[in-house]
This record gives structure tokens, sequence and C-alpha cells, in this order.
DNA sequence: GTGAAAGCGCTAACAC
DNA sequence: GTGTTAGCGCTTTCAC
């Protein structure tokens, strides 16, 4: 604060520039480019800039160049634990490679994801959009006029990285198969999310082919709060297992269960998604699909960064599958007889 | 990404004027000044920028009016979930504000939170500084050539939203010693954490005011895997209460005391502060001082936008102290006899 | 290898 | 009211 603006009195290359006797292209280049420069004037003009405390200022570097070092990550719901390790991933990662990273909380909102990303257009250098709940013509429409990698989403050629569904989700149905549960209910989050639509889809496919039945309600908000109205909805359909849309939703079952006294996994089985902070160590711990959420936002970045660095060249991966695997714990028993 | 540089092809303000017949300046004027232009050529303007879809570039717009629309939030630790609700607030209000927030990582490093604010200086209007790990000179000193509002700290009269610290220890000192207990110890968190020294002042006080034995040891990493030393620490002690820097700690001292089947709270109560998601749902629940972190993050950027729209003129209030309230659970009981 | 000059897209005096 | 003219601080041709 102080007076006035908050650049106040900075040192331009033009304080540097006069200091050392020389022109300020030449302090330009000198500190971007030291190659291009005779050593010992590099030299000079360093020592200068640091005894000026001269710092760059990325706006105006930013505004000719085009070129901002900065990188924006939207979340859908940043009070989703969740997306701790994306936003933990993708920052880390950002700051690796000299770049500043903008998080921003689109609210479930594909409106709000498609606002933000005209707004900050020139600003960044590209978008991370992690489960964005836009339609994939909005996608690859925006895709076209700017960098853009998803997180859990998959749309047309957009770079993206995802962690596996298919065979994570395959493996809960075997455990469950393996407990004698013969019933199952998926616990629906947002209508717009495609790793539910997908986490669905496999769970109703594994479940057909070990002849389980499988249904699904909801949808249900994907928040702690959603999961007592889930939890009700699920002990209706007579089903031993839940299977719900993440943990939070599936944790928030678990809360309702204990306080209508129903036993987990005694009378009900309980499997959640993502293993979040908390998922190991509410009670009962809870049974869930683990992904590398982390290196998933290190690696939407650095696809993001291949695309700027060699822009026009496509990036050498597109659509990177990691892992799941699924983590055991104690919501989930043999089904009750 | 597509062909070339991101902004490729987006509509300035010389091309609405073109089109409208008027001069750069009058668009200028019209679009974020209408109330200084006719009208009709106002109308006429917005029309034509409709049409065209022309969108501000940020960047350009701040280089020579010094304002940005975006403001910076730094936290020591963007794993610890303490801090979700600050960022959800400050995420809040920026937005409200019309404003972009950047969420950085300090990694508990003074070193870093510096470098960051230099680095970014010219480029945000200013900087929330949540748990800084500065010393009070360098806070100071930094104050004075930027926009700083400070969150769980105080430093000079740089404007800061704290959680009440004195009285809610008082309460759970007054708790603990209600249950019979007469020997607590505390768990230091960082050494540079201005909220933990206040902690321990506080408890060491109120301990001695109710004739209670109290002593700190630590310091030990504020996070759930920190809970395993803290805990055999504690448990050394002979003490029957330990209260926790932080409940990342705390919730660690809780896992740590079920895998050395130690009773809590039948051997040893445990407190901890913030009430962090989790708090709420561990075994057994966590007995914290909880505070209104969400509201910090809020009045932190309130207040940063106040110093900002008044340039100058000091901000309405400085120091705001919010309330916190004892969260009475299940980690603690009655001391052991 | 280095300097001069022309912008990047916008705002803000300053005239008219 | 509206247009003209300078810049904001930097990068980047283009000459020399």
């Amino acid at each position: 604060m102080a007076d006035g603006k908050a650049g106040g009195g900075r040192p331009t290359i033009y304080d540097v520039a006069r200091e050392a006797g020389v022109s300020p292209s030449t302090v330009s280049r000198a500190l971007s480019n030291p190659g291009r420069v005779n050593a010992v004037t590099a030299e000079r003009v360093a020592e200068v800039a640091a005894r000026l405390g001269y710092r760059a200022n990325a706006l105006a570097r930013a505004l000719p160049s085009g070129r901002t070092d900065t990188l924006a990550l939207f979340v859908s719901d940043i009070t989703n634990p969740h997306f701790f390790g994306v936003i933990r991933g993708a920052e880390h990662q950002a700051r690796a490679a000299g770049c500043t990273l903008i998080v921003g909380d689109t609210q479930e909102s594909p409106e709000v994801e498609a606002r933000n990303i005209e707004r900050l257009g020139p600003s960044v250098d590209g978008f991370v959009i992690a489960a964005s709940r836009m339609s994939d013509e909005e996608i690859v429409k925006l895709a076209a006029g700017h960098r853009l990698t998803l997180i859990s989403r998959q749309s047309g050629d957009v770079p993206s990285v995802i962690v596996d569904h298919a065979e994570g989700t395959r493996q809960i149905v075997e455990h469950l198969a393996s407990l004698g549960h013969r019933s199952i209910v998926f616990l629906a989050g947002p209508p717009r999310s495609w790793v539910g639509a997908r986490r669905w889809e496999s769970l109703a496919a594994a479940a057909e082919r070990h002849g389980i039945s499988a249904r699904r309600i909801g949808p249900f908000p994907p928040t702690m709060a959603g999961g007592a109205a889930a939890a009700d909805a699920a002990l209706g359909t007579g089903a031993t297992a839940a299977v719900a849309h993440n943990d939070l939703l599936a944790i928030g079952v678990l809360r309702r269960c204990a306080e209508r006294n129903v036993s987990v996994p005694g009378e009900l089985s309980v499997v959640g998604y993502d293993d979040i902070f908390g998922a190991d160590f509410c009670s009962p711990p809870l049974t869930t699909l683990a992904g590398k959420y982390e290196e998933s936002g290190r690696t939407a970045v650095d696809m993001l960064l291949a695309m700027r660095d060699r822009d026009g060249t496509r990036p050498p991966r597109r659509r990177v599958v990691l892992p799941s695997h699924l983590a055991i714990r104690r919501s989930t028993g043999p089904a009750p007889r």
C-alpha cells in the first residue's frame, strides 16, 4: 500500500540501461537472452540490475510477447478435497516451469467456465479444466481458440488426462461380488459429470457380466450433505451395497448410516471414488477407488506447457489414462443374508 | 491451441472503433465509463462490441492503468485442509468484486513468500498472505511497497484478520480442567508460526491460572504424519491431555494412538485447532477450537479491496479478530486416575 | 553485438 | 462529447 500505485518507484530497463551505459534493448536482451549479447556487457547489465533491485514487470513483458508464464486451473468445486491433489500437482509443476498458477472455482457451472476462459484468455498461456461441466461442443469450440487441457474429462481430441474408471470399477464389482453381494445401487452425482457417467456405465457393464443387479438412483449433490438423502434412498432400495459417485458423497452416506444405526458394512457396504483426505480415517474407513490425482494435475500442466512451447505442433501425448487401484478398507464386508 | 498465439484474432478496440465509426478512445470510454459518452454513441459501441465478440484484454488494460483486478493469496501449505475455507472465502469475495484470484503455495518458506511478492508485484492489485512465515521486519518492509493484508498473523500496523486464540484457548483449558486434567502437553508446530506461538502463550497462561501444569514439546511438522512422532512424545510425558498445534497434527495423533491401542480419551484426551474437514468424522471425532476461517478469507480480501479503492486513505478496519468457539467432541473426556 | 524505432492493446490527459 | 496524442514497460524487427 503505502502511497499511490503499487508498482511505484520500481526500476525499469531504462534505469538499468542508463546506469549501465547501454540501450534499453540491450538490457532486455542481456536479461532474457544472455547468449545474444557480449559476455562482459551481459555481466555488467546483470550486475547493475541486481544492484538496482530490478525486477521485470511480468505484465509489460507479456503484452508484446503474448507470453505470460501464467497458467489457469479451474475446478468444479474448490471445496471438494478431491481437488487438493489436483491443485497441488498442478501448482507444483507450474512453479517448476517458472509459471504462476491461477486457481478458480467454477461452481459446477459450465457458464462460469466459459466466461472465465474468455475473460482470462490473453492473460494466461493456457487453461487446465478439471471436471469440466461444459458440453463437448463448447469444449471443442473453446479449444480452437485457447490452449486447453482436460482433467477427468475426455472431449474430441482435446488433450486430456483421466484416471482409469473401467478397470477400476470392474475391480469394485468383483470385490463386492466376491463378498456375496447380488444387488448394487449406484448413487449418482451431478448430471453433467463426465466421470459420473463413465463410472455408472462401467458399473452397469461389470455388474451384468457378474449377473449382479445394478441400479442407479439420484442425482445427489456430490457433498457430504448430499450423502444423507443418498443413504436414505439407498437403504430404501434393498441393495446390499452402495457405490457412490465420489468419496464426499460416500462419507456422507456413512454418517447418515451411523445416525440411523445402520451397520456398515453389516447391513450395507459402501464404496466411494477418489480416496480423498479423510477416506482412510472416517468410520468405518472407506473402501474407495484411488487414483493418482496429483499426477493428473502435473500431467495436465505438462501437456499444456508442451503445447505452448512447440506451438502449432501437436503435443506428444494426448489422452493420458492414469491407473487406479482399489483401496479396500472396512466399509465393505460380506453381504447380509 | 489451434494456430499460433493464444490471443490471435481477438478483436481490439480499434476493430470496434472502425466498425462503429468512432475513435478508439471513445470505445474505451463507452465500455468502461459509459456515463462520459453520448448515450446513443455508447449504445452503438456496445452493440458493435457485442456483435464482434469483443472482450477487453485484461493485460493491456492493466499496463497503463496499473490496475489488474487480480488479487493474490498465498498459503503456507496448500495441502492443509485448513486453508480450504480461507481459499474459498477469498475466492468468493474476489469474484464478487470482479477480481481474479491467484492462489499460491509458499511451502512454509519465508523466502518463497518474499520472492513471489516481488515477482508478482505489478501483476496484482494486492496480496493476502495467510499464515506468513516471514519476520515482522520483512512483512513491514514489503507492506511499504505493496498492498498487503494478513490472515492468522499480526505484524506492525499491517491490516490483518485473525481468529481469536486467547479466549478460545482459555476455553480449551477450562474444558480440560473441568474434566479433571492436571497436566497438559502442547504439541508445537512450525517454529515460525505466529499462531502457534500465540496458542502456546495463551495455553501456558490459562493453565497457570488454573494451577495446571503445561509443557510444550516439539516442534512437529503440522501434518498427519507428524502426528505419529507427536503422539509418541506426548505419551512419554505422562500428561493426560494433549493440545495439538492444529487439527492435522491432532488427527495424526489420534491415528497413532489407535495403532498403539492407546484409548482416546480414556488414556489421553486430544484437542486440536481449526475444525478442519474431517475433524468431525475421524475417530473419535475431534474436540477442536473452531473459527470462521472462510470469513477470514473474505475479510482479508475486503480490506485489500478497500485499500485499493481508497488509495492513500487508511482502510476502515485493521486488526480484525474473528470469534472462535470450542467444538467439544469425543476426543476429550475425564482424566484417567 | 548494439542501438533506434515501432509497436502489444489499452487508458488518460489534453485539445477541440 | 469526442478525437488526438502520448505513453505503461517491455520485446523485437531492422539497420548499422
